[in-house]
DNA sequence: CCTAACCTCTTCCTTAACGAAGAGAAATCT
DNA sequence: AGATTTCTCTTCGTTAAGGAAGAGGTTAGG
């Protein structure tokens, strides 16, 4: 069993397997690396334009509109005009049948289990975890993002 | 604060900030993705021939030797020969100054402030789901894998 | 021994993704 | 109203990465 003293290592671990998965189901689906970032994005931050989408993903306005037509063709995502500016386009994220998610919900699923094993006050523990965590790598991530402009 | 009962949601933002947190890392480093991947499997099934990591990369040989080369190239990696059989090569891991690892480092920290303001038992918790989920999401990477094949 | 199998690396070709620059459409400002 | 700014999209050229096929060196089996 894992304790703290070695928690760094297992916490390394913990971190390469699920970059590891979340690529590894990308990659199953035909999903590029950028793609994935972008889906990533989406998710995080709710629907945005593509000059936001671009912003975020560090590419300039032309691959950015092409991630746009292939996550599109590919119906992870969907075009929608702004209603108060005709000029914008807002993309929306779409749930796809058959798509990354399905492919990662296997792995998910084992994981709801594991999490289901502990008690209550256990489980609020990894959930204010993962709350407080997200966050933590969201600021880290800005951070890091900020460094390259 | 999070609870069960938007577990799911609280998770998937997890999820999508830890791999945001590793793209963005890799791309502050000018590392592509498949290199991250590399890394990753070498990180977690330790030193390996090019044949092997080739496999598990799902490369050809031919852009696997190219990947292990900007590995070397960057200082990530290093080229031993392997005593044993002289036509094989020994892939292994290299602490790199200034490398991905310390461009992540201070999300690392910030993870482990919000790791030690939890009592000793509440820090057990959390080692061991680390542990139990990264088994999972290795099995469920190789189901991924084999799936592909 | 000497042939067959194995491992890595090299070479050539194709494909995919990015950056830069500019066009077209719509909103904002004077 | 007219000019400027702000979006998105298109096009062109470049670069990076992957697949396929074969060469060179090494081990194993007849």
């Amino acid at each position: 069993m894992s304790t703290p003293e070695n928690g760094g290592a297992v916490y390394r671990r913990y971190l390469s397997a699920v970059m590891l998965h979340g690529h590894a189901g990308a990659k199953a689906v035909g999903m590029g690396a950028t793609d994935l970032y972008a889906l990533n994005v989406l998710g995080l931050g709710g629907s945005m334009t593509p000059g936001e989408l671009g912003r975020r993903t560090g590419l300039t306005t032309g691959p950015t509109t092409r991630l746009i037509d292939r996550l599109e063709q590919a119906g992870y995502v969907r075009r929608v005009p702004d209603p108060d500016d005709r000029r914008k386009i807002i993309v929306e994220l779409v749930a796809r049948p058959g798509g990354l998610d399905e492919v990662l919900a296997p792995a998910r699923q084992k994981i709801g289990a594991i999490v289901q094993g502990y008690s209550p006050e256990q489980q609020a523990v990894l959930f204010d975890y993962f709350a407080r965590a997200a966050d933590a790598y969201l600021d880290a991530t800005t951070e890091l993002h900020d460094k390259r402009a």
